[in-house]
DNA sequence: TAGGCCATCTGGTCCT
DNA sequence: AGGACCAGATGGCCTA
């Protein structure tokens, strides 16, 4: 899927269509105490659900409303609620599907991994997180070694070799975010996506880091 | 079958 | 009042 830097709903859901549960049609909501729809959906709430009595019902809505402006029914009082709670359904499930439509972009953006892979949610967070931070210490010693001609810096073969090179240095740019400002606080250091020594800038053209080279 | 991940619903809270 | 955001609950799907 194509990215939508704009922010727009890149998913337009079928709402319609996709009801998982049983939409309540707007021609419910009398008093009578009806079965809940599904086992998920609470109870809506107060008398209508529980199958109180319309007059109490009532009677506390007149409260609510001051007495004032024109009484409704419990039924379009219902259906009012109903309406609602759909909108807000309706409005909560495109924000999780925008939610999830940046997520879709963090993961495009990240070193490629194996097709049939997909990073879970709060493994694309943490990998994202340390990718940054490898990138931006990357970046940090590339301007360190410009002002130090002398001193070239290491060659892609020799940083992307797991073993090979000397581990001092580079060793210790592991972000220790990562370690003690994880995403989740249970989460360890071998849990987190382990990141590569950090290339040189001629090694960050795209292509150059292969998801593999994380695991 | 247990556990992980996910989508969805829902009610509460805060903000405009 | 209505929308955005959030967290809890629930059920489905998949995998070890």
């Amino acid at each position: 899927m194509a990215p939508h830097p704009s922010g727009a709903p890149a998913v337009q859901v079928t709402l319609q269509t996709e009801q998982p549960f049983p939409s309540a049609s707007d021609d419910e909501g009398s008093c009578s105490a009806s079965a809940p729809p599904s086992p998920t959906q609470a109870p809506p709430d107060g008398a209508e659900a529980q199958g109180v009595s319309c007059q109490g019902a009532s009677r506390k809505l007149r409260a609510r409303l001051g007495g004032r402006s024109r009484p409704k029914s419990e039924l379009v009082l219902s259906r009012q609620r109903r309406s609602r709670r759909k909108k807000a359904n309706d409005r909560e499930r495109n924000r999780m599907h925008n939610l999830n439509s940046a997520l879709d972009a963090l993961r495009g953006v990240l070193p490629t991994f194996p097709e049939d892979a997909k990073l879970t949610k709060i493994e694309t967070l943490r990998f994202a997180h340390n990718y940054i931070w490898a990138l931006t210490q990357t970046l940090r010693m590339a301007d360190h070694s410009f002002y130090r001609l002398d001193s070239p810096a290491p060659s892609c073969a020799e940083l992307s070799s797991p073993g090979g090179g000397s581990p001092g240095e580079w060793g210790s740019l592991y972000s220790p975010v990562s370690q003690t400002g994880s995403l989740s606080p249970a989460a360890s250091l071998e849990e987190l996506p382990r990141l590569p020594a950090p290339a040189s800038p001629a090694c960050l053209r795209p292509g150059a880091l292969a998801f593999s080279d994380f695991l």
